[in-house]
DNA sequence: CGAGTGATGTCACCTGGTGCCATCACCATA
DNA sequence: TATGGTGATGGCACCAGGTGACATCACTCG
């Protein structure tokens, strides 16, 4: 990470990584499985999170209620280190290849909450639109908040994202 | 296209690529920028034509008006190729880069689709989440549509699938 | 003390991707 | 026809990401 800032994730090698962790390139293979993968090296922590928030919903909660809950817990996370998500995100956004990675990891919260959302009771297509709009909200509003000269709350913002989203639905 | 089908992705090779088409590794590379952007030759023409719709849409049109003249177009280049794009999605989803790939150029899509809302005088906000639900909603019947047995129309698809989607944010 | 086990190093190797220069075909113009 | 320019291709060397196979070393357990 401090590399990668430094120098640039492109222009930072896999050899150079490794010599500055006292390691080598194919120890750190080991534990990365990709040079990519540095960068998201807890994220299938949210997601067990969010769709634990799912899963802990009451049964009778509609979907809108669902994503929120998801949402919070998301909240909770990113504001346990708002300056490292920022660098983080810079980081990202500086390459294709990462933000390529970051998509898919999106992608695949969005499977896990689906199946959460089926195992609710759910139908396919409800359930898999119902995921996709979480992590749809999730990102715009992230995307206010990382570098927000007023450092308003991820909750906040994920909850107003959200009401729009069902204001842009309802009208017409 | 060929090689992927009958070798699976991995396994081929970009050398053995260009040997089938009579041509270099070198020359490959001076076509496509990717071993991957192979299978994406046509989709920025696809993103124009989904932009070029909702710019010809009736100003007054709703959000959820515009995200359905968008698919409409999106139906249109779908169906002029229904067994080519099975062909395409099985080879894509058998690689996780190239997933990665189609959700950045699902990402691309929706941010040009973003810019078109905003000259039309959306708010910054709205305009994003707009966009992105398009993209989401154009995901989900394209994974019904794509080796459907009934052959139903993507057009039918996506209308019905944005119908739930108005329903579950409705709901509640 | 010796065997087994897990983490690391070392090396060879493959493949995707790029820079650089040579070559060749084609086309316009004198 | 000869000449020179231009665009597409080939050839080559090279780098970086990534993997497999084997050696080594520390640590633990009996």
């Amino acid at each position: 990470m401090a590399l990668y800032g430094e120098r640039g994730y492109d222009e930072t090698t896999v050899a150079e990584i490794a010599e500055r962790a006292g390691l080598t390139k194919r120890t750190f293979f080991r534990y990365f499985t990709d040079k990519r993968e540095v960068l998201f090296w807890n994220s299938d922590l949210l997601e067990q999170q969010m769709v634990a928030a799912i899963e802990a919903a009451p049964t009778s909660a509609p979907p809108l209620d669902l994503i929120g809950a998801a949402l919070d817990a998301a909240a909770v996370r990113f504001e346990e280190s708002r300056e490292f998500a920022g660098l983080r995100h810079r980081i990202v956004a500086s390459s294709p290849e990462l933000q390529e990675r970051e998509l898919i990891k999106a992608r695949s919260m969005a499977t896990a909450m689906t199946r959460a959302l089926c195992a609710r009771g759910a139908g396919d297509t409800a359930a898999a639109l119902t995921a996709l709009m979480c992590t749809t909200v999730m990102h715009v509003a992230f995307e206010q908040w990382v570098d927000d000269p007023d450092r308003t709350p991820f909750q906040q913002l994920a909850k107003d994202a959200l009401a729009q989203l069902r204001e842009l639905t309802a009208a017409g």
